[in-house]
DNA sequence: TATAGTGATGTCAGCAACCGACATCACTGT
DNA sequence: ACAGTGATGTCGGTTGCTGACATCACTATA
């Protein structure tokens, strides 16, 4: 039997999750959760730099996938699609994970400095987007223009995705989000 | 005389903008802020909700020109023409306060919490402009869509206008943006 | 197999952000 | 005069977060 129960990092992360949806953010004190994982508070703050960053975990696969998939397309493919390819290829990371995604959201909606944070993430996810698509030759301001309005189009999908339980398929609202979108900038 | 100096939020505001350039914002103590305005430490907090907030003042300011613009186009306006209106109606606000404005930005872009704090800010104007939208008949998502990207083609045009010491009329800038924008949209 | 790491965790002390409660006292209106 | 008001100060406390050091099962290597 080894010294410590494994995945420390995964248990603190569950603790937080639910302490934050039970309590609210604010009421609960990093103490909690690390005795809740059957952990310390210092264990705490040397996995996450923060008490909110525990809930933003997953960002370098979602980074990795997205810049693959941008690279994985056809020299061939505008910006614009390149990044929508992109996002769809990562719908699935969220669909799998519906009951969790759902809890993360409702706890971050309730509290502004989550709100804060998860725009700090979207605009690195975002940014890196760019990154990929000037490697590919695009232009610096092309570049920034096409992450962003892919970044907007997700997520006005994502939000519709989570906030109604009927539907299941997040490609579609991402392209729906995106015919929307084309037509609004079009002036129709 | 009266008891106090007068304008105690201005020369908080002035004192934390010029430590936080001095000697970057995590290194400067709140008390230090204050002291420098001759004020306490609590007496900051009564004017700010916390160390950041002192940054982004104007914002109240800038919804209702915002949502006035909107309100004031013609009935016939496109809803992103409107917001695009709405953007170009401010322009003259960051345009009078030059100086004010790079020493801000400068100093938010040194530090990734003040970053969020201002994006925090940007979506609660982005939020504000899509509700005055529907408020002129816009449906939900449209009004949503054509608000972010208003709020994308302001935050791009305005971080060139702030790095290029050249450039002098963001308006300008805004119709490049915008321009590029809708290039990138119709797959040029 | 003895011994010297190594790495994840715990302990402790401390700083700085932030807040509630109460005190102060120039100014204001009656 | 005199009670009230509002901006500020004082004080004490909680919580997020950090550096420094201790612990001790496990591992590699002589």
């Amino acid at each position: 039997m080894s010294r410590w129960e494994p995945n420390a990092r995964g248990r603190l992360e569950q603790a937080a999750l639910d302490l934050y949806q039970e309590r609210g953010f604010e009421q609960t004190m990093v103490t909690e959760i690390a005795e809740r994982a059957g952990l310390t508070e210092r264990t705490f703050f040397r996995y996450f730099a923060d008490k909110r960053e525990v809930l933003f975990g997953g960002q370098d696969m979602l980074r990795t996938l997205f810049v693959s998939a941008i690279e994985a397309a056809p020299a061939s493919t505008t910006p614009l699609d390149a990044v929508i390819a992109a996002l769809e290829a990562a719908t699935p990371v969220f669909q799998e994970r519906y009951e969790r995604v759902r809890q993360r959201q409702a706890v971050i909606a309730a509290n502004p400095e989550l709100q804060e944070r998860e725009m700090l993430k979207r605009a690195a996810l975002t940014s890196a987007i760019a990154d990929a698509l000037r490697r590919r030759g695009v232009s610096d301001l092309a570049a920034i223009l096409a992450a962003e309005v892919g970044s907007i189009t997700f997520k006005i999908a994502f939000d519709r995705w989570v906030s109604e339980p009927d539907e299941q398929d997040l490609s579609r609202l991402i392209r729906a989000s995106l015919d929307q979108l084309k037509g609004i900038v079009a002036g129709t």
